[in-house]
RNA sequence: AGGCACGUAGCUCAGUGGGAGAGCACCACCUUGACACGGUGGGGGUCGGCGGUUCAAUCCCGCCCGUGCCUACCA
């Protein structure tokens, strides 16, 4: 180790070397490593695989920071950790990425061929995918690189083949004709989360349809008038009076002249418009259900590239907007439309391009949802998977227990590609885990594979146990499945965490993970969702170079409250990297203290300072504790800050410096073991939130025994004070404050020199913390006495006890007076209060005794305080009368 | 349209059925041998509005206003 770290703390941190060499170091030793023998309690997490498409933003850098937070905070206690890295393939995503690449060389797809494509493409997963786990590094993540994956590797790839013939042989994965959401510039079918509605200016028209008699028409309205060419029917509802009596007739399909009936079917809204509806099956989700109950035809009308085709007739060939235009022209010439008029509405866009989507007839690969969500829904009902925040499981329920079959055919070439062939000769498919090579219904030879890939999701699902080594019964499975905690973002909750939970009950026999931890959105200072395209986001590389990884890592962690979203700006990062520093500075203390301290040689008790301090530890450890457990990361965070800044600093480092200072060899001692001990414990603490700076800090202190600090345990906990100790440890601190306030509010100049004189009541509290109290105080003196203060004194009080503060230079005495008044007005205000609360009878009667009790208590304690600083106002005002 | 959050100090946000807290910003004083990325002290809030439950409401309930998100869509 000597050659690792500095002999002693030079004057400021500098986040970047010691980043760069501590994770070397920590590869190097290979202590992020897992080992399925170990037998302690195993703790694990798989990664959110990210995508491979591009860089890791803040929310990255948030997610992965808790993710580490716990890995390393379990580490520490003591488990057999394993947290598992990885990427994600990226199916659309990828593919389009790498199509904008070629199309700049003005190449397509498939001027390449299937194949050179997709090795374009893994030479840019090459090329990001290590970007990812380098900016990973960065962050310090713990992760056992040995075992990284990749949604594509021969391994997962195998697992997904197995998932699908198994499911295909269930009957739960099937082909199906179905009106998909198709993205016509990805030329691929979506699936419904992946076709987000977005506003548009959309515009109504009504449509005059004459009937086939002669005798009138009929009128509907529609945003999108070019799928007249496509409608089977016009639909009323069944007991609509204006309209039932013309179902069964026939109308003239506009511009095309083809006849339609008029049918009834309830799903119409009766208030929409004429009443009457245009069924265009092939091209609405809404009349596709509807053909599909009046068994109607369907008449395709588009290309896949979003162009007409020939059943549009005159308008073959047409783009969807030219179409449009071309069709109301010719209505209006024909004088069949009736009106249009605006009509904002929502409607689906690809979630990668933003193209709008087109509904399309198409036949496809569906999973089927409800057996397979079924058990999951159980399984966060009762317990075995719960959320953090729980609100999140509402969310759940609500998707699950109205799911819809899962589309899993997309018509790409980045991704796994679906195991099934199709027989040419009898039309059957045959889908096994092995290639086949002839029909496994009829023996024929004439098979082709579907070129069709699966979705990128469906291979994320079983990220769980694929990435584990399954289908094979490996030991990791058996060791780390079910992982421990899922930590990802809520826009996945669907897409992602509900799947694992049903693939994982389906092909593990038990759920993937026990909580899942939802962790906040974040966003810029503005409040705007970072986005890569919109060039709105921070990388956090930027971020660490500035301010340093650590404290980025605090910043995030400290902002992590549950169920609110993070609002991230740059200089919220300074508070983190105040609290670094303030970190070092506390360690070069220590360190400037230590030159004669020999760890080896034993040490008697400390004194009451040290076990307070010890104690301080005790309870920060165990509330940080406690917080973790409820992924409540932001009030760990806080409870370590108040130790270390509020208690270790603040007094623990000010109190210890006259022992460090004295003569007396024993006290400089013990205080040395209890400076190390406790800074000790407080870079245990942090190491999980700041992992860089505590092990700088951590190999530089006395004692070291050639570990790295992961490789340790939290400390046990201390005894707890006695309650007299306690007690004086209360009262010193009230008093230092108490006079700090006094100095403060009279102004008195650092340098006046004062006496602070306390009752004797207090003697045997504080007796022994005079040179403690006079050093915070920067008094002369401590005097015990129950005699009247001086008349050059000002007086406070601390737990009840009138605490003078005797000033030599009575000309600073000014404001004592209304200081005076000023402190009895507040307890005047206070007393009434509790007063009007004493005085109702109901109040008395009815709450609860030990909060009427505690009342009575503050009751007789102000009036206490308040006639203390009422006899020594009464005091100045006589004495300055006489002198007046 | 329905659902779910949120509205607390100038800003960013914690928090709780018994007169509200932090960080930053602000004011005053302090270059005291760890630290000015610091120290000590201070000012600052009818806890969105209106009702209700309760001895007691910032917290529980209802309504309203505002903000955000999600889901489903009206052809």
């Amino acid at each position: 180790m000597p050659d690792l770290a500095p002999a002693s703390l030079p004057k400021r941190f500098e986040p970047g070397p010691a980043e760069a060499r501590w994770t070397r170091e920590w590869l190097a030793r290979g202590v992020f490593r897992a080992d399925p023998d170990d037998p302690r309690p195993a703790f694990s997490i798989v990664i959110p695989p990210p995508n491979v498409t591009g860089s890791l933003h803040l929310g990255h850098a948030l997610n992965n920071t808790l993710q580490d937070l716990l890995a390393r905070h379990e580490r520490l206690r003591g488990r057999n950790v394993l947290w598992l890295p990885g990427t994600d393939h990226a199916g659309i995503s990828t593919q389009v990425v790498v199509e904008r690449e070629l199309a700049k060389q003005g190449k397509t797809r498939h001027e390449l061929g299937r194949e050179a494509f997709v090795d374009r493409v893994w030479e840019w997963k090459a090329q990001y995918g290590a970007r990812i786990v380098l900016q990973l590094q960065s962050l310090g993540a713990s992760c056992d690189w040995s075992r990284e994956r990749f949604t594509l590797d021969p391994g997962l790839s195998r697992a997904v083949r197995e998932v699908f013939v198994r499911l295909y042989h269930e009957g739960l994965i099937y082909r199906s004709e179905y009106l998909v959401s198709w993205c016509p510039r990805c030329s691929t079918v979506l699936s419904d989360l992946e076709s987000p509605h977005r506003p548009v200016a959309g515009r109504l028209y009504r449509i005059r349809y004459p009937f086939a008699d002669g005798s009138g028409a009929v009128e509907v309205e529609t945003t999108r008038p070019e799928t007249l060419l496509g409608d089977t029917a016009v639909a009323v509802h069944p007991e609509d009076e204006r309209w039932n009596q013309f179902v069964g007739r026939r109308v003239c399909l506009p511009l095309l002249g083809r006849q339609i009936p008029i049918v009834a079917d309830a799903f119409v809204d009766r208030s929409f418009g004429t009443g009457a509806v245009k069924i265009t099956p092939a091209h609405d989700p809404n009349d596709f259900e509807c053909g599909r109950r009046l068994g109607l035809d369907s008449i395709n009308i588009l290309h896949p590239n979003a162009t007409l085709n020939a059943n549009a007739g005159p308008y073959e060939g047409l783009s969807v907007e030219d179409a449009r235009r071309r069709v109301v022209a010719d209505l209006e010439a024909q004088g069949l439309l009736a009106g249009t008029k605006d009509h904002p509405h929502e409607v689906p866009h690809c979630d990668r391009c933003d193209t709008l989507v087109q509904p399309l007839l198409s036949e496809q690969w569906f999973m089927r949802m409800q057996p397979l969500a079924a058990p999951a829904i159980a399984a966060v009902r009762d317990g075995r998977v719960r959320f953090f925040p729980k609100s999140w499981e509402t969310t759940y329920f609500h998707w699950m227990e109205n799911i819809r079959d899962w589309a899993i055919s997309r018509q790409l070439w980045w991704g796994h590609r679906i195991p099934a062939w199709k027989c040419a000769t009898c039309g059957g498919w045959t889908v096994t885990t092995e290639d086949p090579d002839r029909c496994a219904h009829c023996g024929s030879s004439a098979i082709t594979q579907e070129s069709d890939v699966l979705d990128t999701w469906f291979s994320s699902a079983l990220w769980p146990f694929s990435t584990l080594g399954w289908p094979d019964a490996t030991k990791e499975l058996a060791r780390y499945y079910p992982t421990s905690v899922l930590s990802t973002a809520f826009d996945i909750i669907f897409f992602w965490v509900a799947r694992m939970i049903m693939m994982g009950l389906h092909f593990m026999g038990d759920v993937p993970f026990g909580d899942v931890y939802i962790h906040p959105l974040v966003r810029d200072e503005k409040g705007r969702k970072m986005s890569k395209s919109k060039g709105i986001g921070t990388d956090p590389m930027d971020v660490m170079a500035v301010y340093g990884a650590d404290a980025m890592r605090w910043t995030l962690t400290s902002l992590a409250a549950q169920g609110r979203d993070i609002r991230f700006g740059e200089q919220s990062v300074e508070g983190g990297r105040a609290f670094v520093t303030k970190l070092w500075n506390a360690a070069r203390f220590a360190l400037m203290n230590l030159g004669d301290f020999d760890s080896a040689e034993p040490v008697a008790a400390g004194g009451l300072y040290d076990r307070w301090i010890r104690t301080r530890l005790t309870a920060a450890l165990h509330d940080a504790h406690v917080a973790l457990e409820g992924y409540r990361f932001n009030e760990a965070a806080s409870a370590l800050y108040q130790f270390v800044w509020g208690e270790l600093c603040d007094w623990y480092i000010e109190l210890a410096k006259p022992a460090l200072q004295s003569e007396d060899a024993g006290a400089r001692r013990a205080t040395q073991r209890t400076l190390v001990d406790v800074l000790d414990g407080a870079l245990i603490a942090l190491h999980p939130i700041m992992p860089f700076v505590t092990e700088e800090i951590f190999q530089v202190l006395p004692g070291r025994d050639g570990r790295l600090l992961i490789e340790h345990r939290y400390p046990v906990p201390a005894q707890p004070l006695a309650p007299a100790e306690q007690a004086a440890m209360d009262l010193l601190l009230e008093v230092v404050t108490r006079v700090r306030q006094v100095r403060g509010e009279l102004g008195l100049p650092p340098s006046l020199e004062i006496r602070v004189g306390a009752p004797l009541a207090t003697q045997p509290l504080l007796g022994a913390h005079e040179p403690a109290l006079r050093a915070l105080t920067r008094a002369r003196a401590l005097d015990f006495s129950d005699a009247d203060p001086a008349p050059a004194s000002a007086v406070t009080l601390a737990a009840g006890h009138r605490i003078s503060v005797e000033i030599e230079d009575p000309g600073f005495l000014g404001d004592e007076r209304r200081r005076l008044e000023k402190a009895i007005e507040t307890l005047e205000k206070d007393l009434a209060f509790v007063a009007q609360k004493l005085d109702n009878p109901r109040f008395v009667e009815r709450a609860k005794a030990e909060v009427v009790a505690a009342e009575r208590d503050k009751h007789t304690r102000l009036a206490a305080e308040r006639d203390e600083l009422r006899s020594r106002l009464d005091r100045l005002r006589s004495l300055g009368a006489r002198s007046a």
